[in-house]
DNA sequence: CGTTTAGTACGACGAGCATCGAACTATAGC
DNA sequence: GCTATAGTTCGATGCTCGTCGTACTAAACG
């Protein structure tokens, strides 16, 4: 079993992006804090963000918002950079990640 | 078991409305298609919406919905009519349901 | 090289969910 | 009253999910 060869620079940039999937991610409180501390447009790594759960399940949330292209992950030394693909989410579904953003950041 | 009277008229207008919950109510394919084909504002009843599940699966994914507070439900004689909550979606979540069913009607 | 730091991968566990068929309730029509 | 129609409720089943601790990988720092 190989592993793409994009996963290891990048990652999050090239799905189908399904609706069900991307508001499935969404619909987890923990993961919902994650995208909203994101939400400022620059880059965080894991553990500087707020976050009530094991490391473990952090990375967990994490794959969940990569695979849904909600995030993307970027290495950069020992951390690893995440942003929310604003653009890719606005293409898909314009408005969406707006109107989330708007009440879960209150 | 006695049911709660207001079960009996009128179901899903005075809960807090989670933005958690309601995502994950339209995270799932089948609610998506009811909640897209409720979107002309008019009353459906359960069985003239077109789903590809079981009566009683269709009506737990109603429930689901209720709960969240995406549908309400009122008896009409032998019928259930339901019907999207969209001022009460648009008062918590403005532009959400927009963004929602401009995707999964289009 | 050893150690710390950042994150992933791997089970494991308990809870929740989507699905079904069957039984039940209630209304409408004959 | 009987029957058909419209939904709900009730297990049961199998899958998925969120959570954790532990083990692992990889980079940085001494």
């Amino acid at each position: 079993m190989s592993v793409a060869v994009a996963e290891l620079t990048e990652v999050g940039s090239s799905a189908p992006l399904s609706l069900p999937a991307v508001l499935h991610a969404l619909s987890d409180p923990v993961r919902l804090s994650i995208v909203s501390q994101l939400a400022d447009g620059a880059e965080h790594s894991c553990n500087s963000l707020e976050v009530s759960v094991a490391k473990s399940t952090c990375s967990h949330h994490f794959r969940v918002l990569r695979e849904a292209g909600v995030v993307a992950q970027r290495a950069d030394g020992k951390c690893r950079l995440n942003r929310l693909q604003v653009q890719a989410l606005e293409a898909s579904f314009p408005g969406l990640l707006d109107a989330v953003l708007r009440t879960s950041q209150r």
